[in-house]
DNA sequence: CGGGGAATTTGATCCGAATCAAATCGAAAC
DNA sequence: GTTTCGATTTGATTCGGATCAAATTCCCCG
């Protein structure tokens, strides 16, 4: 994987050109010194390279220096979805299950990325627990991974897609809650739930009439209870 | 606002039911002790009352510790738009924009959360620099921001508004970078923008011609020309 | 300068979700 | 138990984007 070309550290945040609009905005030059500890050199990457690919473990953030990169994502339904641009101070974010990434990150033209490590090097950190870095990370890799997760079941137009998509991470959830993935409570209202799936109300409720209908799901008030995950599962094929 | 309430610490991490879960997920009972120092008591809400709303300051970072949780956006076009649920160990993602919240959060049944300060506490830091606490907190924000914008630019159903969307989201950070922000360079493919805004390219090139028409923009394969950038944004009335 | 192939635009039709409208269900109050 | 109002379901129609198809433009290369 190589993910970090050892390349010389010539010039660092103290003399980057995009210091005054990336995540380092406004650090004092004591700062930025002791910040050049936690970072890594700087990745430089041709139009057309790859800074990591889906299925890479993820051990890094990155942000970008200069250029232009692009995100996105391949399911196994070998459609592609484009997931987002980044240009010079932007934030790439992370879209990691079990440490590993999964979507891709390519630049569209000359580029460089500055990195810093998911766990750092001993040393590196001043007095720092390791802990508090790590969670502190965490936050933002879980945030991200929401986020883009959901992106994708928006792009889905079919309103059946997106709603068993939302079962579907729900039971995600509740399984590593070790909780009973087939019991999905509710506690929102059917207005809320459409909101979010970026469907009218009256569509929500055909497809979830539809869905129990075929014996797929058996809704109430409060619970939406899944009778085939199976069949449920394979109604989102793009959620990876 | 009275964001945090000063409950009383009894139980933290160490005795957390949902410890298994959290972004603290795997730490020794040593590194929970640093963690809590950095963390501030749980706070809990009874169903309906709000963690923070639209506009108040972002000072905290959440994730959920018990109870269920939903954010929501409501733009000056007065319709409102659900961004998210979040169960236990959920980190509820910051959508911040010149340090105020741009969503709202709302408890929808008696929940419970964590908090961690943006700016830490003098004195929780154990020696750490805080400049590396804020460059890591922004990680967190700026990926989440982005990707809670985006979202939802995709629950609007037109076309229209969604390629105005991404030449107001491009022009926003073109100006931030000091750039001109009329001249937005597309150094992607045609079809990538297309899979960006989850429309086909077919769409994407109605739309792009029909603005082109009416003089609003003028494209290039590399570049995208706004010529009226006053009615460019108001196609997008969706993005507050 | 011309050829070839990919990228993009334009056209015609179809389909599914939005919209408008009305009926039914359900929980809380009386 | 009944009333009542909001929440949800169901129905009929409309509209916008997807799809299928074809033309055109733009580059790259010889």
């Amino acid at each position: 994987m190589n993910m970090i070309a050892k390349t010389h550290v010539d010039s660092f945040c103290s003399t980057c050109p995009t210091r005054a609009h990336c995540i380092a905005r406004g650090l004092s030059e004591a700062d930025l010194a002791v910040l050049s500890n936690c970072m890594r050199p700087g990745r430089t990457l041709a139009g057309g390279k790859h800074l990591f690919l889906s299925g890479d473990p993820a051990t890094h953030q990155y942000h970008v220096r200069s250029g232009t990169l692009m995100s996105y994502h391949n399911n196994q339904g070998g459609d592609e979805f484009v997931t987002g641009f980044y240009l010079a101070g932007d934030v790439v974010p992370n879209f990691v299950v079990d440490g590993t990434h999964r979507h891709s990150v390519v630049a569209l033209e000359h580029a460089s990325v500055c990195a810093i490590r998911q766990s750092p090097d001993a040393g590196t950190l001043n007095g720092l627990p390791g802990s508090v870095w790590s969670v502190l990370t965490r936050y933002a890799h879980d945030a991200s991974t929401r986020a883009l997760s959901h992106q994708l079941n928006l792009k889905i137009a079919s309103a059946e897609a997106r709603f068993a998509g939302f079962c579907v991470e729900m039971m995600r959830r509740l399984k590593s809650l070790h909780r009973d993935p087939t019991d999905i409570p509710t506690p929102m209202r059917r207005t809320d739930i459409a909101s979010y799936l970026g469907l009218t109300l009256e569509s929500l409720s055909r497809v979830m009439s539809k869905l129990s209908r075929r014996g797929i799901i058996c809704a109430d008030r409060q619970y939406v209870k899944v009778l085939d995950e199976k069949t449920l599962t394979s109604l989102a094929p793009h959620l990876s």
